[in-house]
DNA sequence: TTAATATGTAACTTGATGGTTGCGTATTGA
DNA sequence: TCAATACGCAACCATCAAGTTACATATTAA
């Protein structure tokens, strides 16, 4: 593979892995709304303590999925639907690589 | 949240760690060709052991992203593209749910 | 000014992950 | 039959992830 396929790999795992726990995944769930949310507003309901939530809300941000801005004493965080966006398009190549794949397996069975 | 979609959330979560891993996204993509592959055919070329590549292997089966099949003296890992199409699905919805949100608020901007 | 709020930082525990080596077993092909 | 191939299983190790508690600091509001 070419390397430039492997960096994107790469790039496309650290965002998958950031989505594959449920807490980050509700969190995303709630930063839906477009509007930027502070993180104890972000951690209230939740099981975990403000800091596990504050762990989370890096991990999402490291990923690109989220960023924080300063505002006062709280610190607001909000979605960047950029690096979803890139995974829709990731799986979507996916899914068209397997249907032409389909496709001509199937070819190859009706001409036998 | 109701229970279902916390439950939802927590099976998406666990597809989405499957694929947050570049060795795991590699063997994906080389399941893409809509064929069975051993396990030997899958980690040469790898850097890795045998070993590993087939505990990747089994963390894509746990995650219902790839089955196998015995075959003669082989095991065979095909991809099952089922969740990966729900994935799909997932992140339309958190997209479309994102251009909602964006929508009223230019709106409600516009109204002031 | 002072109490309450919002957050950051650090240390620590626990358990999962990712990898290895070593060895045993089944299957295949010459 | 026998060597080569393909695999499973178990033990082990190092590192990372997820969560906690404890405490310090900055901001706000009364």
């Amino acid at each position: 593979m070419r390397s430039a396929a492997l960096a994107k790999q790469h790039a496309y795992a650290s965002v998958f892995a950031a989505l594959g726990d449920p807490t980050r995944l509700s969190l995303v769930a709630k930063l839906c709304d477009g509007q930027s949310h502070s993180i104890s507003r972000l951690a209230e309901g939740s099981v975990l303590t403000r800091q596990a939530v504050t762990k989370h809300l890096r991990v999402l941000e490291n990923a690109g999925i989220v960023h924080s801005v300063q505002r006062g004493r709280e610190s607001r965080f909000a979605l960047d639907p950029g690096p979803i966006d890139d995974l829709r398009a990731y799986l979507d190549e996916i899914s068209e690589q397997w249907d032409h794949a389909l496709g001509r397996l199937k070819k190859f069975a009706e001409d036998q």
